[in-house]
DNA sequence: AATATGAATGAATACTCATTCATTTTTAGA
DNA sequence: TCTAAAAATGAATGAGTATTCATTCATATT
């Protein structure tokens, strides 16, 4: 039972190996951290031995980089997805990105606990830094632009289509910190209430309950 | 001299040493990142030997915690410092407090990554996420309260007190992100339009431009 | 001046952990 | 089935680091 689980689990593709060891990677920096997560751990985590992520990733440097990048294009997916899927206005694209951010898939506490541990290293690892940089430019942007559409539709005057952009931004990242420091009081529903509030006040038209 | 002035005189320069110790462990996460600060840097930062903080200490995990502390201590007290000095207003008072998140001394790229560094760990450090969870909770009930006043003060309709709070704790949170991730196009007056730009909308007897 | 006391040093210790590599196991092609 | 290549193992290595502690230093007290 074991011995062929473990014999199946050896047969996988590289590919397939790399995300194992990703996939455990993130596991471990959830559960202890990223400062004691060790290559020990994220083998073990994996069901492999201490010598594999040096073979599949050369260094752990490596390793981290490449959790991070798989981190950021995981979101990016399911981020154009969202956008995709939510038809051509462009309110109710906002409105499916808001609440992608707070769906419980994404607003997970392990999750976010991953992205806070590489937040947390940006200012002594420029690779971090570019990554998370290039993540949330990429956001800013489309809100900015879906904000300008609808400033534009809605001949809103007194409202800049950048400071929506920040806000937006700035909030629902500020709300997965709560997530994180607060998980008892966290209320998913809440948070996206607050952000529709005020999405209520800046495009009336467009937003009203 | 008098036993009470002696020892007094004794504590206040352990308590000096510790804080140099403190302000060391600051500046060498800030630059290295809390992953790779060892306690030969922050000795060496210092300008001490080795042995220096588990002498005063006793454990490198002691000394993050009280590093931890005093950061969220500090801030306290210029929170608190703000809302005295600005006046009976409860809008005046909230506007005080954005601003302060914003102030260049606060809202400091290597003090906001030693934030960063700790919310990291929080998944994985309960006494961490104690400390960081306290700080927001004090920020939020005391937005939530001047939101409060203000909302019967202007007997606004269709917006909610906890909203509020929720949208403002977070946004300046998350504006932190985007100073810590993109120096280079984070615009500190950009971020403070923004959020007013934000009370404006909500506030609009309070906060018109 | 002599002594006592707490502060500080820094070399030695014990331990953790990334990395290496000789060896074994598995896979795939003939 | 056999065999070469690829994948995986896990013990060994060594660099790095928290912690300890015998010793030295500085200052206050007598």
């Amino acid at each position: 039972m074991v011995a062929t689980a473990k014999t199946a689990k050896r047969t996988a593709r590289r590919e397939q190996r790399r995300q194992q060891l990703i996939d455990a990677t993130m596991k471990c920096i959830a559960r202890k951290g990223m400062g004691s997560t060790t290559l020990a751990d994220v083998a073990g985590e994996a069901g492999l031995s201490q010598g594999i992520v040096n073979l599949h990733f050369e260094s752990k440097d490596n390793l981290l980089n490449e959790t991070l990048r798989y981190l950021a294009d995981e979101y990016k997916a399911q981020f154009n997805k969202t956008l995709e899927k939510s038809g051509p206005d462009a309110a109710a694209k906002l409105r499916a990105l808001i609440e992608l951010d707070l769906r419980p898939s994404i607003c997970d506490r392990r999750k976010i606990a991953v992205w806070f541990a590489f937040w947390g290293e940006v200012k002594s690892r420029p690779t971090y830094r570019k990554i998370c940089d290039e993540r949330d430019q990429y956001y800013d942007d489309v809100v900015e632009r879906l904000a300008s559409e609808i400033i534009a539709e809605g001949k809103y005057k007194s409202v800049s289509a950048e400071s929506v952009a920040i806000a937006l931004t700035s909030m629902t990242n500020g709300l997965w910190l709560s997530c994180l420091i607060s998980p008892r009081t966290f209320d998913r529903h809440k948070a996206t209430d607050a952000v529709f509030e005020y999405l209520c006040k800046v495009f009336p038209k467009h937003f009203s309950k």
